[in-house]
DNA sequence: CCGCTACTTGCAACAAGGTTGCATGTGCGG
DNA sequence: CCGCACATGCAACCTTGTTGCAAGTAGCGG
């Protein structure tokens, strides 16, 4: 696998101690810490966004895992509690870190024009009353409209 | 086509009358009425919460359309503005009427355990913040837990 | 009542996203 | 340094959703 000459622009490369601290918080999570979670978690933690796995995928360039991997690597993080899993407008799952205090609540923000999906962290002080019976174990606020570069652009 | 002796306890039978409003609803939209458009609509009118493709395949039982058909039968009434179209927690496409005097913001919930979806017409007074710049067209709250069946029954 | 035409339907093939099974490779505890 | 359980890669497959085209039909004008 020998790691091959950094040659991609898109992952920043303060990569070593930021990768070890990771390594430490995957190991503290009960797995293996490879090269896989390792980058999958810092691609996540530098995206300003939630992302697909298509995404990632291209975040990784060269470094490329496997397909099927990567969804493992995604669903792993997830069940481990260190990421969220929504999705998107176009029935596509979405991938973003889970901040650590975590909430119960997420919010996102998806552009029309664009496409893309911004995490906010907007506490949503909404309290909605449910049937008798019904119990609430989390909420997702989905927004829909138009992101501030896309604004500018169409003016 | 010949209504070949109604079977199907999933569709109640007061169809006719009511088929002829929902032809009449539809024709109004600018579109012919067909039984494809007028047995999906009444299903989707008969249904407690938002359902799937594949649901409303099982709903339309020996009455089937073509998977293809029905696809388009469903984009055709999201463009009319008959129903509306948000993806679940699988990624999954769901369809539910719109109602008459629609707002722009829905709520979901959906059960953990048996997966349904409910639509609760319960009016987030939700007042998000944007970031600078940001425009909001649509809103829609998803909600997970435990339905009130189940928690009936997990007990 | 009949024929026309544009709108609908059905079929077949395809694309994207996601999952499963199995053989191989490797982190890390001993 | 070794071994084994956990991770990875590969290939095949499933489900959901889309596109192109030929055949059918609702509803209109005659």
């Amino acid at each position: 696998m020998m790691h091959a000459a950094n040659s991609s622009a898109t992952l920043p490369a303060q990569t070593d101690s930021e990768a070890s601290a990771l390594a430490a918080q995957i190991r503290g999570a009960g797995a293996r810490a490879t090269p896989a979670r390792i980058r999958v978690l810092q691609i996540l933690l530098n995206a300003p966004a939630a992302l697909t796995h298509h995404d990632i995928e291209l975040a990784l360039g060269a470094l490329a895992l496997d397909r099927v991997t990567l969804y493992r690597v995604l669903d792993w993080l997830v069940e481990a509690g260190l990421a969220h899993k929504s999705t998107d407008a176009r029935g596509v799952f979405r991938f973003s870190v889970a901040a650590a205090g975590e909430h119960q609540t997420h919010t996102h923000f998806r552009c029309d024009f664009c496409g893309r999906v911004f995490c906010l962290d907007a506490p949503p002080p909404t309290p909605p009353r449910l049937p008798d019976g019904f119990s609430l174990s989390r909420m997702d606020l989905d927004l829909r409209g138009c992101c501030a570069a896309c604004a500018g652009e169409a003016r």
